[in-house]
DNA sequence: GATGATTTGTACGTATGTATA
DNA sequence: ATATACATACGTACAAATCAT
């Protein structure tokens, strides 16, 4: 039923396998060996890096290989401040432009989450999160605000994961919602949003204190 | 002494013929015609085209010429909330992070706008403002959020230049301008991130008076 | 609905640029 | 500094898909 081009599973592929830290950043990526390893020529594979670079996932400079993007520490820590501040905006408009069915959908689904919680599955707790997050870019009610939140989250996701199986961190991350899905109900979308910025930050402490200072790697020269 | 690959010229080629509006939007862009016109072959366009589809310029469908993307009224105006707030975001950053010579730098810059102001030189005017703001996105010490205001106001520059046409709109802009780095220098954040929103949802406002409802175009069947 | 014209998708060979010995 | 190695950049041929007839 899905109709799709090569050079399209080709991206899916290497964009997994970028996102889930198969393909280490840094890692230098041949066309030839691509190819032949996709069992591709190169024109796919150079149309799917060109696509990977848009999106920052991988460097190109011209004539040399491309480079998976190494993940620069001040870069990601920029980039989790602009979530911060992307989803807090999400969080404010939300709440003023979610219907009365989404509201609902909302605390629903956000109680819903409270076995996962008990039961310590990190990997639903994941999963839902991602909904829950999704729930409220959607409530926001504005394409490109959703856009630009998604594919900031898309790209910090391997780097956000960890966090969660911090000890209490579901437990905390649950309360948080709270906050979130109260304010929003509440109708005060300053409170929305700085709940959700400070639910981003807590995040990103969390994370500090769990990975701390991946050494940065190679610096070239 | 600049160094160029063919794709380069040809998409800057290209995304300046799209926001110059010399290639209209919705029109249909034949990969071998284009080559012929470029005199060059196909893959070099094709690797462009793919740039142009990742930053929203054209839509790219598998098996179907690509399309100079439409401008979605609805999309743009969801494009300029979000530009407002990025804006008031880098605005409120700026406040906290500049140090004290890109202050006096930005308020040298304000102050030299005047005299094009007088003289109403729109197209000077146009140019200086564009460098007002990236000065603003720089003071923020963000190059995530750069990035990204820098892509939204790339791709909204083309309806938006025409709004400093209207009358007495560059003496207004200034004043708006002025109010900014007012809110900056007094290290008030809130306000210069309120004044930036004020400045672009006037910005707006004016543009919305001058060109009224655009007609949306062809609606394909 | 089938067929042909047109256009994109893919393969692969050659040219050119970059880095290294 | 020159030459050599190696990967991309570009060109062209062919296959596959779409649209019109």
């Amino acid at each position: 039923m899905k109709k799709t081009t090569r050079t399209d599973t080709i991206l899916t592929r290497l964009t997994q396998d970028i996102l889930g830290k198969r393909l280490a950043p840094g890692t230098t990526l041949d066309e030839t060996r691509l190819a032949e390893q996709f069992g591709a020529s190169r024109t796919p594979i150079r149309e799917a890096l060109r696509q990977l670079a848009a999106s920052g996932l991988v460097e190109l400079r011209p004539h040399r290989a491309p480079l998976v993007a190494p993940t620069n520490d001040l870069r990601l820590a920029e980039m989790f401040d602009v979530m911060a501040e992307l989803e807090a905006l999400c969080a404010s408009r939300a709440t003023l432009a979610m219907n009365a069915a989404q509201r609902a959908e909302l605390d629903a689904f956000h109680r819903s989450m409270a076995p996962i919680v008990r039961d310590s599955d990190v990997a639903a707790y994941r999963a839902a999160n991602v909904v829950f997050h999704t729930m409220i870019y959607d409530g926001a009610r504005n394409g490109y605000l959703k856009q630009i939140a998604l594919s900031t989250r898309e790209r910090l996701a391997p780097h956000r994961g960890v966090q969660l199986e911090a000890p209490a961190r579901l437990a905390q991350s649950h309360l948080e919602h709270g906050e979130i899905v109260t304010a929003i109900l509440r109708g005060d979308h300053e409170a929305a949003a700085n709940a959700m910025r400070r639910h981003l930050t807590i995040t990103r402490e969390t994370l500090a204190t769990l990975a701390p200072a991946r050494t940065s790697g190679d610096l070239p020269k």
